[in-house]
DNA sequence: CTGAAAGCGCTTACAG
DNA sequence: CTGAAAGCGCTTACAG
């Protein structure tokens, strides 16, 4: 009930408070005789400095804010973990801010504002120039994972969206996929129309124009239904991108609850590589996408930002690379994408 | 830069910062004309109490540290989900204290003290007596969620376990299942040891000796490696109980994987009832195990606890009720489990 | 290297 | 209802 505190360590070694708060603080000044004194004290009585008290005097809580989804996909849960882990091993705590879908961000930044968050990392909802401003006149670092704004001073960190998106309409054409589509999760996810247009752009620039189509909600079930719809809809596809690996696995399930045989009918190719993609019953095509590059990015972020607050904002685009598995046909077997002509269709939905 | 303290507001509001106090505080007095100009003044100046300070002066820091594994099983991230939401409503924020397997809780529980958390939420890791000994001195409640431990003011919630082992066995027996066996996480899980104490004396009281084989380490990929074991053994069993849903569903895979087809050849059974588990490609039978009731159980638990810290432990269990799918057979066309004469074997591990 | 003093931003008795 | 004072547990210049 009762903490033990600087002064009872510092009564009980004969020294001052302040002579104990150097011995716990690296780089200041104390001592030998007065480090060791301090030292025994301290394991005699359990003593620990709060953080709470260090915090509100000193420059840093070792405390992060992060901004986080519904934890449904996968990736969002091992990055978490792998976010929380790689943060502790530099001695600081994570703390969670939940947000649904594509809502603001606000009071998650409200949050991390509250608790004097050494920075907030950003890997759901939308974050507005106002809300960049709020920070920056808070003197918050703000960091993005998956998502970019044009703000003065605020960190990101991004997969090669893109590049993906290009490797997975090559694959297609070098299968011969002949009536494209993509399925993602909405317009106002940033990772997804990033990766939308790189898919597109390269389609266009072999003449075809992929379908677009979008899960209605973010519930897990959705993409089920969307993918369900997709697939049953007339000029069905034979060739789905899918905005990341939690979609595509569902809709190879709906490609199987409708009968339809992956990838004879139709291909499939997520994005993430989820160790669930490997799993024998999906053996999904998608592209890799290390969580342990992106939580080692967006560290080093971290550490640069708090070494200079002042510099100006980075971003970081972090490589993906294709990893063709069953769920697409072989490409040695097909023609070179140059060679082939797909037959435009236009979507219904959307 | 420059936060906003109460003393800007008590300025800017003509008013002392005893009176700022009072109005952001939910229960104090203050005059309606204080109010509004407090308020106005605030709004104003855009402040918002610091919750450090907050904390180190008063009773709560709004926050609540959990101690949590590597998340790679989708129940724990939807639990982890759930709860920084229902916190979240209380106006509670949760701070992720990461541990691996069984090891020890003792760090995560430093830093809920070092944080002045309101309470510890022990999902993961094995806690020692001694650890809540350390807590009870420090007034940190903890709430155990799926363990238990004979502790003075330590509460917990778990799932009627060894009710969900009873369950199971009575499936496999009503299905004409000669050859039970349990595939667990290893003998350090509480909840584990539950489940299979529950599934064995069930199957014991019937004549049945169950087989017990437990995946070697925690990585994902241990449950796939020990399914594919415990179906490629002598006398392999033809009816297994799983201790969750993630282990059982990387059972299915492992039979697929061996030629062997759920049901006919095996009966599976998980734990759990997550979303993939009702999945087209598994449709995997299970014990439901709701989250929602799971965290409402530790919400109110906290609540009570925080209304009256000297109440002795309290431990909830919660039911768990039988979800049978397509990895099981038609209960309606086997015997009744009375009438069955299982032939005990031995494993030949563990 | 060391201690006394001031202060971080707030709350809680205490008088009025 | 209100303000002055003391204090939460620590750190940071400041003298010595």
């Amino acid at each position: 009930m009762s903490r033990v505190t600087i002064k009872d360590v510092a009564r009980e070694a004969g020294v001052s408070p302040s002579a104990v708060s150097r011995v716990f603080t690296t780089g200041a000044s104390a001592s030998p005789l007065t480090r060791e004194r301090v030292l025994a004290a301290a394991d005699r009585l359990g003593y620990r400095p709060s953080l709470l008290a260090r915090g509100l005097v000193g420059r840093s809580t070792h405390l992060v804010t992060v901004i986080m989804g519904s934890l449904s996909d996968p990736f969002d849960a091992l990055f978490l973990d792998a976010l929380a882990r790689a943060l502790a091993a530099r001695d600081t705590r994570l703390m969670i801010a939940s947000t649904a879908g594509g809502a603001p961000t606000e009071s998650g930044l409200q949050q991390a504002l509250d608790y004097k968050s050494d920075a907030v990392i950003v890997a759901a909802g939308t974050m507005s120039l106002a809300d960049s401003a709020l920070c920056a006149r808070a003197g918050l670092p703000v960091i993005l994972a998956g998502r970019a704004l044009e703000a003065p001073g605020v960190d990101g960190v991004l997969a090669d969206n893109a590049d993906g998106g290009r490797q997975a309409a090559d694959l297609l054409m070098r299968t011969a996929c002949h009536r494209p589509a993509y399925l993602g999760l909405g317009k106002t996810t940033f990772s997804d129309r990033e990766r939308w247009q790189g898919f597109a752009d390269t389609l266009a620039r072999l003449g075809a124009k992929p379908a677009e189509w979008a899960c209605e909600g973010r519930d897990p079930e959705a993409a089920f239904r969307a993918a369900s719809a997709v697939l049953s809809a007339p000029h069905r596809p034979d060739g789905l991108f899918c905005s990341n690996d939690a979609v595509a696995l569902r809709a190879v399930e709906a490609a199987r609850a409708l009968g339809l045989s992956v990838p004879e009918d139709v291909s499939i190719i997520g994005f993430n590589n989820l160790p669930q993609a490997a799993w024998p019953s999906f053996q999904l095509s998608t592209l890799d996408y290390p969580i342990g590059s992106l939580v080692g990015a967006i560290i080093d972020l971290l550490d640069t930002r708090l070494a200079d607050p002042q510099r100006s904002g980075e971003v970081r685009r972090l490589p993906v690379h294709l990893v063709p598995r069953a769920t697409t046909r072989r490409a040695d077997v097909g023609v070179p994408a140059s060679a082939v002509r797909p037959v435009p269709i236009n979507p219904e939905a959307l």
